[in-house]
DNA sequence: GTGGTCTAGACCACT
DNA sequence: GTGGTCTAGACCACC
């Protein structure tokens, strides 16, 4: 696992989603702890060949969210708080996962094949947080 | 659970998407079954209160994914694969599903609590199924 | 090879073409010759569940190109000259065929593929004839 | 050869079809290759007189197929596995030459002519391709 | 600027 | 009546 930034241009994902969504992860997987800083605005859109307009949008809405704080003329930092607003927020996902469940029962994928996929899932997670 | 469709114009999906979506549900649901038809694009529309342009093109994707089939002049109608072809569709979607589950565990939901979704979804939908 | 009629509702082809198309097909074998009687309208409308309308349609479609004549009252029967009128119907379709080659050619489809798919359709539409 | 599309009204095709027919001709022919930008849907509706929403639905259906992909935004582009795409398409169309030969057969044209029509055919793709 | 979606309403071929 | 296509023109999100 690395720590830099990438896009995807094909994807149907909005880029500044892209990017929040990659931040949000480097903090989740430690890679970026309370306090460091995160590139700026100007320089992560030249390395990512973006307009400076897509990457400000990313770090507004991260801080609206509470994952970063801005000092203007300093830069952008994790916030303290930043994981558990991170976890909150993936917390609001699983009714839609249950909806999804629900789904792959009708389709009839079988229980057992879900929860292999889950216990891979945990303990892929857990490999890559080493 | 009823067989009437509903739009909801405040979701973020499109509208067409969300009619796919339905048929797509009642099948699973054997509220539909193969050879039956389906409403017409025009009645549809003003149920809904549509453009039938909206309706038609739902029901233009269905039929290139082989879930229903037309017959022009006649009508639209369930093929006879098409719990076949809905359920390899949502087979598709599993590795995403992989990639959801690792960020819950990154952002610390315990795999406890993925398993209890897992099995009420399963009870649910075996439930609605009768 | 057998003589009798049959549709594909589920064809994008018109219906009454599918009519049209199945008695020159029956003319060119051979199945049909000058002078024989064609199924009635009625009974082939019953025969096939279709409307009459669509029946007589093609009816007249190949009246039209002097393929088949009919006598009020009595039938319809096909004209001495239907070999001739359907190959030179056929033979009108031989330019386009030309530039459906140029495009197989543009898509990389090796000519020595194309001499064989040639010989054996002559050998498969001699054997038929049989 | 020039590769500025044109739209025949006449035709029985749909406009939208002929838009993609001309894409993939043009991709064929070398003239538009992996990474190339296609005219904006604005712009050529407006070159050939059409309303955007047929343009659209071109592009989109190409899109589909893999022929080209789009970024919201910024514009419609040429897929690097596109002339792959697009000759696999062709040859899902041998087996319908087959029938139509068979019918040719069937109709008195010789073998011989067919024979020619394809070296033709051959020779003058591959000049074209010049 | 770009594509994505939708409404409104029309015409056509076919059943 | 049914679906298939198209025009005209609008609004939105994103770059």
């Amino acid at each position: 696992m690395n720590n830099t930034y990438q896009i995807d241009n094909q994807s149907r994902k909005a880029v500044y989603e892209q990017i929040i969504e990659q931040v949000e992860r480097f903090i989740l997987a430690g890679l970026l702890k309370p306090g460091d800083q995160l590139p700026s605005v100007r320089s992560l859109s030249i390395e990512l060949n973006l307009n400076p307009n897509t990457v400000q949008r990313a770090y507004s809405e991260l801080e609206r969210r509470g994952v970063i704080y801005t000092i203007t003329g300093k830069g952008s930092f994790v916030d303290e708080k930043a994981r558990e607003v991170i976890s909150s927020e993936k917390r609001r996902e699983l009714p839609q996962l249950f909806e999804t469940l629900k789904e792959f029962s009708a389709a009839g994928i079988e229980k057992q094949e879900i929860l292999d996929i889950v216990n891979y899932a945990y303990m892929a997670s857990k490999e890559e947080q080493d």
